[in-house]
DNA sequence: GACTCAGAAAACAACAGACT
DNA sequence: AGTCTGTTGTTTTCTGAGTC
């Protein structure tokens, strides 16, 4: 491991934060979290979109954010996705649960987010899609919300956010097909944590081990010690603990905006 | 049991060529 | 010029056999 470019990556990030679209880092020098700017315009307000997790409105398009990050494709899929969510102004718990609107809202897909790509902000490297299986998630989330919402709850009681965890990796249609969430779940304790929602988030189960991060973290630069893949929900939270380590409340984030910043190493 | 790696899987983008 | 069809490329996660 090398400490000296771990610490120069930090340095970079933070200087060239105005550069980098993710890295939201307010005055005082923290990281505000994903959500809390996705640098996309809603043409409605003329303001760019941002979620606040109090509402549960918003905290079920954070959930559908890493849904949709849990697929294969382009991360810049789910950003607009959500945006494009947040935009809908519709109730999600009772808009998602209803099948014709499902339909009709993939009927749509490709015409929607290429209006969205058009309204600014986030460049995307490519052609912005919705994923059919995006829509599918969303129903699948709409119909376990009130257990979703319990096990975070209980959570919070309990000082123990394993609860949580087993819930949302267990359920089924949040990750392509029939398959789980599981490397991004990390990413939701994280926003939930930032925003200060729940109480007693721990930071070492809120960082994104996924592929580019982990890229990033076992070149020969900075030579961190992680496994390839995370496999298991145990080898993703050991991965998030070795991060939040080395990086404490940056998070996942400085090894994620590496490849955007390799140039000046 | 934890980790590693190659290949599979999934959905779509981008492109090329054939046909109307 | 437009549309259709097939091929190849991209992006990311997941699986399963093998290794330490």
């Amino acid at each position: 491991m090398n400490k000296t470019n771990i610490e120069k990556l930090i340095m970079l990030v933070r200087a060239n934060k105005k550069a980098l679209p993710y890295v939201n880092i307010d005055s005082n020098g923290n990281y505000a979290g994903w959500v809390s700017d996705f640098h996309i315009v809603d043409k409605q307000t003329g303001k760019s979109v941002c979620l606040n997790l109090a509402c549960p409105q918003d905290r079920f398009i954070l959930f559908a954010i890493a849904s949709c990050w849990s697929r294969s494709g382009a991360w810049e899929n789910g950003a607009y996705f959500g945006a494009y969510l947040k935009s809908l102004h519709e109730d999600p718990f009772t808009y998602w649960m209803d099948k014709n609107k499902i339909a009709e809202e993939k009927e749509k897909s490709s015409k929607v987010a290429e209006q969205i790509e058009q309204n600014g902000g986030l460049k995307p490297r490519k052609k912005v899609a919705f994923r059919s299986d995006f829509y599918d998630s969303l129903e699948v989330l709409a119909k376990n919300w009130e257990s979703i919402e319990k096990s975070l709850k209980n959570s919070e009681r309990q000082n123990d956010y394993m609860i949580f965890i087993d819930c949302i990796s267990s359920m089924k249609g949040l990750g392509a097909g029939k398959r789980t969430m599981k490397i991004k779940i990390p990413l939701i304790l994280r926003e939930l944590r930032i925003q200060n929602i729940y109480e007693n988030i721990p930071g070492k189960w809120c960082c994104v081990p996924d592929s580019r991060v982990i890229k990033a973290a076992k070149s020969d630069i900075f030579a961190i010690d992680l496994p390839n893949y995370c496999t298991t929900i145990p080898a993703v939270l050991k991965a998030s603990e070795r991060i939040y380590n080395l990086f404490t409340d940056l998070y996942d984030l400085p090894l994620f905006a590496f490849k955007d910043i390799e140039d000046l190493f």
